[in-house]
DNA sequence: CAAATATACTGAACGGTGTTTATTTTCCAA
DNA sequence: TTGGAAAATAAACACCGTTCAGTATATTTG
């Protein structure tokens, strides 16, 4: 009778191996060399396999971006440690664009490509995202609270500041802060000012 | 000797007549649909002729992005009336998240598709986000200048309020303000909500 | 005007992608 | 040991961007 629950078992470690070289190949290789066929070399199996523990690529690129946000919220708690609520913040955008400087790809899997977000039937939720958008919105809202941030409504002070960051790191992944004719080395520079410009604008 | 000429004319034509369909496709079936081979079907070609005229897709996509961008500015040139710069960077705003309500797929091909930003050989530049960039450019130095908005260096406010609109448009691209867990019908007020308090929270 | 050459175009192929299906191999219970 | 279920795969399908050999058309030359 053991055996349904090995066979499961069995089942979510062959999951837990697609996925793991799916992040490897990610992080190493970027996301255009992350086909079924490469991925099926990778764990040495073929790539029909790969159908049957996963409906379709995009259901597994789904499982590949929650791993990433497990990764994320990793990096949140290691380095969102003070005990001010403005401090706070600013460790958190740090942390998130230090997040993004260490897997580019992976930032992308996460907010910019739009493969993950095809699995989970029909407008269902996004599920993926919620410890971060959590995260996020909680100490925003206390920041708001206190008054220590120029916003009125925690909603629309957590979209904005999420925009600012995002927006910032986009525009660089995809090249197109060339526009901004800044020397290629202060470019990073001029990204952490706009950061540091933005924190000062935003504090009451 | 007229001949020389008219061949350079009709191979002008042609491109053209490329950039036309590619556009009209973008618009009409988005990017997915826009295959060198559909590309090819729509002005009755062969595929194997469009490169001829193109060296690869990424230069053809390069001259539909620029096409795109033309778009921007008359969409700008029709939008900013206003005398008051702070009222003309508002008018800028709303007009630039009207271009993307109306077109998010060219939207997509200028900011976040990475295939155009692969022509133009070795980092040179990317002349097409010019003029919109340098609209905004401009316009933000005199509101620094005339002291109306909360930032002190005109680059870092330029790409912080472009960074804060893209990071809203594309995140809202990606579906993946879907975690802020808002109505469907209530989440284009709040993009518009974000919008009015982040003019608010930036000026003077 | 005819022949030679340059130009414009295309059919077919190459190597790649995600995915499906028919077939084979492996495992386990009777 | 054998029959049937489960797991894995080889091969194919329908796409994709791209290249190249070959054909048809237009132009220049003798």
């Amino acid at each position: 009778m053991g055996i349904a629950e090995r066979k499961e078992r069995e089942r979510a470690d062959m999951r837990r191996r697609i996925v793991d070289a799916a992040i490897k190949m990610f992080v190493e290789e970027g996301y255009e060399k992350v086909s079924i066929r490469n991925l099926a070399d990778k764990i040495e199996y073929s790539p029909a396999t790969i159908y049957l523990y996963y409906k379709d690529k995009d259901e597994l690129l789904y499982d590949v971006q929650k791993e990433a946000f497990a990764m994320l919220a990793e990096h949140f708690a290691r380095n969102l440690t003070a005990a001010d609520p403005l401090e706070r913040l600013e460790q958190l955008a740090w942390a998130y664009i230090g997040f993004y400087r260490q897997n580019p790809e992976l930032y992308d899997l996460m907010f910019i490509i739009k493969a993950p977000m095809n699995a989970e039937g029909e407008e269902e939720k996004w599920k993926n995202g919620d410890s971060a958008y959590d995260a996020l919105y909680h100490l925003v809202a206390e920041c708001v609270e206190k008054k220590v941030i120029r916003f009125k409504d925690p909603t629309v002070a957590a979209m904005s500041i999420w925009a600012f960051a995002h927006g910032l790191i986009s525009l660089d992944l995809r090249s197109r802060l060339k526009v901004c004719k800044l020397p290629e080395k202060t470019l990073n520079v001029s990204i952490d000012d706009s950061i540091k410009a933005y924190l000062d604008v935003v504090r009451c």
